[in-house]
DNA sequence: CGCTTAAAGCAAGACTATTCGCGTTAAGAT
DNA sequence: ATCTTAACGCGAATAGTCTTGCTTTAAGCG
């Protein structure tokens, strides 16, 4: 639950910074697995995670901004994009690995997040996330054209895996399932056939 | 913008119910078109309504309640699903009606209602919402089977087409257009003739 | 037309969330 | 080892949100 251990003798200037985040860190995520984003105060992260409660402010402004930043980084850090040697091996692995994401109990705060317009500065935004994360899929979908494979386009990929993975965690209660994963991959290979 | 007329003489019980809803939920719109829902308060819905503070707590409870509430109703009284003959006709209709929707200022809004779990007891909730809608959605499949025509499943076009709509409108700046609503038509097309 | 009653208005007060000034701590540099 | 300084901890001040008791209004009814 807590893959964030404490890295000691970090970061740039002044502070002791590093602690401070991790264990911030730490507190939202525990927090978030037992309740809701509604439920979350500030003072709860800073009672939680024994860090005050002006520090969090000082450092994140808000708790939407908190909440993004958190949630973003533990998104980022768990999925590695595969390299199974075929493009259904890897984008198997790929929906299958979304749909686990998207249906753990950060999959909504991370969906959320995406439509809360709260980050300190201009800085990063969902975007860039996104766009992190999209050169990293292309990269795959190359592999798959070196190898002699006919590869969809990314948009294509995030249009009929993405997309359907992210609207069942919106609107279904049974979020998706591996199964469906694979339903999804299939679709997806089927459209670059007939091309 | 307030295609909301008073309904005079209407409402069940003791007070004067209706006039009030209809001019919080003028309000609301309003100030959704002019700022972020983080930018809003119930203050300022009570300041523009002209309707006390404390008459929306009590009616609605929390600010998420109440966004919820008059977004699910806006949209729901906006787009009537459509029949034009045609299969073809129908989704492309609905495609763009959707990505009109979505795209405009209510748009993320709506999903983030969505993702709220802030509705006063267990009622309706998003999930009432889709139901409804997905029944008149159906009845458009179905009359599609009737004609002849090969229609896709419900979920097919949830997936296919409504999805990738939201996606775009979650995580792209320039959420869809028209064109782009008739390229996912053309896809599901597709993947029914494959079957 | 005059009751009954649910819902609205009002204002005071409780409760939270957010900001601020100031003293303290420790990371990185000399 | 000492110095410098950004970031932290703390408590108090401020601002904003939400609740409550009481009074008033008007919809529906006899």
């Amino acid at each position: 639950m807590s893959a964030m251990a404490a890295q000691e003798p970090v970061r740039r200037p002044g502070g002791r910074n590093a602690r401070v985040r991790t264990a911030v860190c730490e507190a939202v995520l525990d927090l978030l697995h037992e309740a809701d984003w509604d439920d979350l105060s500030i003072a709860q992260v800073a009672e939680r995670s024994g860090v005050h409660q002006a520090t969090i402010y000082r450092r994140w402004g808000t708790l939407g901004a908190l909440v993004d930043d958190v949630v973003t980084e533990q998104l980022t850090r768990s999925s590695p994009v595969p390299d199974t040697g075929t493009l259904r091996g890897d984008l198997e692995a790929y929906a299958v690995q979304v749909a686990e994401d998207v249906a753990g109990p950060l999959g909504p705060v991370f969906l959320r997040a995406a439509l809360v317009g709260a980050r300190p500065e201009g800085e990063p935004s969902k975007h860039v996330y996104l766009l992190e994360r999209g050169t990293q899929l292309q990269k795959m979908l190359d592999r798959a054209r070196d190898r002699g494979e006919n590869p969809p386009t990314l948009l294509e990929l995030l249009e009929v895996i993405l997309a359907p993975l992210y609207f069942h965690a919106m609107f279904f209660e049974r979020p998706t399932n591996a199964h469906h994963a694979r339903t999804l991959v299939d679709r997806l290979l089927a459209l670059s056939e007939k091309k």
